[in-house]
RNA sequence: GGCCCCAUCGUCUAGCCUGGCCUAGGACAUCAGCUUUUCAAGCUGAGUACAUGGGUUCGAAUCCCAUUGGGGCCGCCA
């Protein structure tokens, strides 16, 4: 337990250039989450958009839906975006608003102001200098210093330029970019949370960029200046961060800020274990959702990559993650997104579900199929569902499994023969299954009463001669439920003519 | 190339901090069996891991060092 009084943590999302809310940013924000949920302490959402290329309000929306759909909440952030929404999130959850807002705005975009006259200070100051570098000038003096074998990083001679003379030279090259003059031989030290203790020198920093002009700062520069002003206590993100670190403490340091505690996530890795990226396929939240994953599945595995409870279980609810998270037992190394695993967690869910739940979740993959029609039969859809729960591990396979029960199925005549059949066997055995069906009248029968009626008649041998061509005549497939539960659902007319069909396939 | 981080089954991990109960546990995946018309589900079982080398110690997966391997960062992106 900390015994700091103040205990935000800060969630960076930085809207991707793709306009995608990515799992590595998500598990991030899940991270911060549940650690803000443990302290007891306040979760900021902050929308890091400096960069005009993802400051697109199109993938703010993104963001907030997906962590609204994964049933991440913050307790500060945009809130005029979660209101103004429209909710089209599926959740049926709750959301409770953000109940502060002291430290908005949480765009980046639109605290220009703070972050210039920060910029300022630290250019009266003499800390941060005018670079007039070109930007071919210092790619040239990278490649060669990466030739050289020598550290890449730029130490500017520009950092003892007089500010009078500097002014001077801005009316000439007015799109030079601003540097902190980091200071040499320093040994940069913090305590990660995750990691202990690392350090880092100085004087392989180099003097590095801040701000692109006087209003418009670089990342490491904004994410300091809103930590300090947001009262931040905890900065939790992805090792990829950790190299960004002492430049960001040295930057504190020059502001006089005060220094957060930080806590560096490991990478969750692709299957060839790099940082997980489009080209290892499907990476953003949403893919996951349209894909048919629940959000509780996909909250639980992600809080599972790189941490877990000590237990030999498996399946926890949120609430249950919540109580026993703790950043002590977080995984030091990456971890690998393996979809297999959560497609069996996923299956896991989809069995929990009960019967109405489920057929809500279901409606959408059925309607993008054109099977159904908003407002469709109930009663008749909640059997069809609750038949597959066993088998999906994902809500889109619904579509795919239960088509025979919207349209004729699709089949070539020699996938109705089992084992060494003849086209003739199958037409027997078909028609003995049409003559025990007949024989049940036209209503709904109950499928342990056919099933009662067909082995009555054929005894314990040989069921597959009987039951094989009947199931593939009513579905078309090779694997699919029995054939009882599915005359049960569709009705014993409708198997009759799916026997028909199938008579008609087979050669005279 | 420089700096930093990391290292238990194929994958996620328990155990490591506070050495002995570890002939290393669980889960996913794989394979086999049971059940079964098929496919799932369920049940039973199998194989598979402490990267290597040195220390420290009566004793090391656990502590230390080195090596090797992997990853991250090195933007006028975040």
């Amino acid at each position: 337990m900390s015994t700091s009084s103040i205990n935000q943590v800060r969630v960076r999302i930085a809207p991707s250039p793709t306009g995608a809310l990515h799992i590595g940013t998500a598990r991030a924000a899940l991270f911060n989450y549940l650690y803000a949920r443990a302290q007891d302490g306040v979760f900021v959402l902050r929308i890091e958009d400096t960069d005009v290329e993802r400051s697109d309000p199109k993938f703010e929306k993104n963001i907030i839906e997906g962590l609204r759909w994964l049933d991440i909440l913050w307790d500060e952030g945009p809130i005029d975006a979660m209101l103004n929404e429209n909710s089209t999130s599926s959740q049926t959850t709750n959301h409770k608003l953000p109940t502060t807002n002291s430290h908005g705005p949480y765009r980046q975009s639109e605290r220009g102001a703070t972050y210039r006259a920060y910029i300022q200070k630290l250019l009266d100051s003499g800390r941060a200098f005018y670079c007039f570098h070109s930007e071919k000038e210092l790619l040239e003096e990278r490649d060669n210093l990466m030739a050289m074998k020598r550290p890449v990083l730029h130490l500017c001679e520009f950092r003892t330029m007089e500010a009078a003379e500097a002014q001077i030279a801005k009316e000439t090259k007015p799109d030079c970019i601003i540097r902190f003059k980091t200071p040499p031989g320093r040994v940069i030290q913090f305590r990660d949370l995750i990691r202990g203790d690392v350090c880092f020198e100085s004087d392989l920093l180099g003097d590095f960029s801040i701000a692109k002009n006087n209003d418009t700062p670089l990342y490491n520069f904004a994410v300091i200046v809103d930590d300090e002003e947001m009262a931040i206590s905890h900065v939790i993100r992805g090792e990829d961060h950790i190299s960004n670190t002492p430049k960001q403490i040295l930057l504190i340091e020059a502001l006089g800020f005060k220094t957060p505690q930080y806590a560096h996530l490991p990478l969750i890795l692709g299957p060839d274990r790099s940082k997980l990226s489009k080209r290892h396929g499907a990476t953003s939240v949403d893919e996951y959702r349209k894909a048919g994953y629940l959000p509780e599945a996909l909250f639980n595995f992600i809080a599972l990559l790189g941490w877990n409870p000590g237990s030999d279980r498996e399946i926890y609810s949120r609430d249950e993650i919540v109580a026993h998270f703790s950043l002590e037992r977080v995984q030091k190394s990456g971890a690998v997104f393996d979809v297999g695993k959560l497609d069996w967690m996923n299956g896991e869910y989809i069995r929990r579900k009960s019967a109405t739940e489920l057929i809500e979740l279901c409606l959408p993959f059925l309607e993008e199929r054109g099977f159904i029609k908003k407002g469709g039969d109930r009663n008749y859809l909640e059997k069809i569902v609750l038949l597959e729960q066993p088998r999906m591990k994902k809500l889109s396979e619904i579509g795919e499994r239960t088509d025979f029960f919207f349209r004729e199925p699709k089949y070539d005549a020699p996938l109705l023969r089992w084992k060494g059949m003849t086209d003739n066997d199958v037409r027997e055995s078909l028609q003995k299954s049409k003559q025990l069906l007949g024989a049940l009248g036209m209503g709904v029968v109950e499928s342990k009463n056919i099933e009662k009626i067909f082995f009555e008649a054929i005894g314990e041998r040989d069921k597959g001669t009987l039951l094989w061509p009947l199931r593939v005549a009513l579905t078309g497939k090779k694997a699919s439920p029995g054939p009882f539960e599915i005359i049960e659902i569709m009705g014993i007319d409708a198997a009759l003519k799916c026997i028909d069909r199938a008579l008609g396939k087979l050669t005279t």
